[in-house]
DNA sequence: TTAGGTTAGTCCATAAAATGGACTCGGTCC
DNA sequence: GGACCGAGTCCATTTTATGGACTAACCTAA
């Protein structure tokens, strides 16, 4: 399977690497949720080669995730931004974030900070149900395939089988 | 820059990248949460070529996310299972499936279904506050790094600077 | 006992993608 | 005129992924 083939499955986690699914989208993401916005900065801060960039800048805008914008006439120049839909995926760096936090900087201050602008704290955010607001974690969390009774196309994948030992 | 020279960075999304920063990983994970443990399951579900999927799942494996177990003797078989670290990309995938259902399936049963063991409901997590409990987004937070008096090593970048326009 | 099935891989030639470094384009400032 | 800026492009090389055939080790049914 080719990787922009992946748009077309029937599965939110496969649409979503379509877009983030390599080395770069979400170092780049992590960037633009800091205020980072120009071409040479992400260049500069990332390492990545500018071959490489442009074709990533330039899919997360084929997947208005960001847009370009003019910030300069004569030269005309333009920088990134985050659209609505980029902005969104705040809660997937977020729990990147919490996760390398966790297990790669355990006990130290985090190489990034997050703040609560409401309540002005150093906060990490938590996954919680919205009806019955606990926390929740993959093992209150159970998860299946739409069912083909929906009327929609199930996932085109064999079903999965839980072993029995 | 190399791929597995992001495991060395100051930066916790920049380590979780090294891991889950491919086309595969980010799909491999949400059918294990799904409960599919088998080499063959795997591929036949997923559609990667044999030897990525090989690939893939020794990274996880070298990065502690699976183990394999064995699930059978003569012949002796394994099978791969989530450990506690991989356990804990719950919120990832959840937040991904939560975006990817918002934008591609937006009105429509979602392709996979979440639901909360405890109180039974089908529910999205949402990402809220721990000190004030209020939900938070994009809008809500700020992000800065570390700063060098931390004692730490900051992130080895240049520094964010945010545009005046 | 032979033929076919099951499952987790490996092997290999080809194709696709990333890399890094030089170069371009349009303009400014001195 | 010459150096600088910033967003790219170009290109030869290296790294990674693909897909299909093949292997190893065992089981089952005829």
């Amino acid at each position: 399977m080719k990787w922009e083939d992946l748009s077309e499955q029937q599965c939110s986690v496969a649409r979503s690497s379509a877009v983030l699914g390599d080395r770069w989208s979400l170092l780049l993401l992590s960037d633009f949720f800091l205020g980072v916005r120009r071409f040479d900065d992400f260049q500069r801060r990332l390492g990545l080669s500018r071959t490489t960039l442009t074709n990533r800048l330039k899919l997360l805008e084929d997947h208005n995730v960001v847009k370009r914008a003019v910030y300069q006439h004569q030269p005309t120049r333009y920088e990134y931004r985050l659209t609505a839909k980029g902005r969104d995926l705040f809660p997937v760096i977020s729990a990147l974030l919490t996760w390398g936090d966790k297990y790669y900087f355990e006990g130290l201050t985090p190489p990034i900070i997050r703040q609560h602008q409401t309540c002005g704290h150093d906060i990490q955010p938590v996954l919680s149900c919205p009806k019955c607001h606990e926390a929740v974690d993959a093992r209150s969390m159970s998860g299946r395939e739409r069912p083909a009774s929906a009327g929609l196309p199930p996932l085109e994948r064999g079903p999965v089988k839980h072993s029995t030992n």
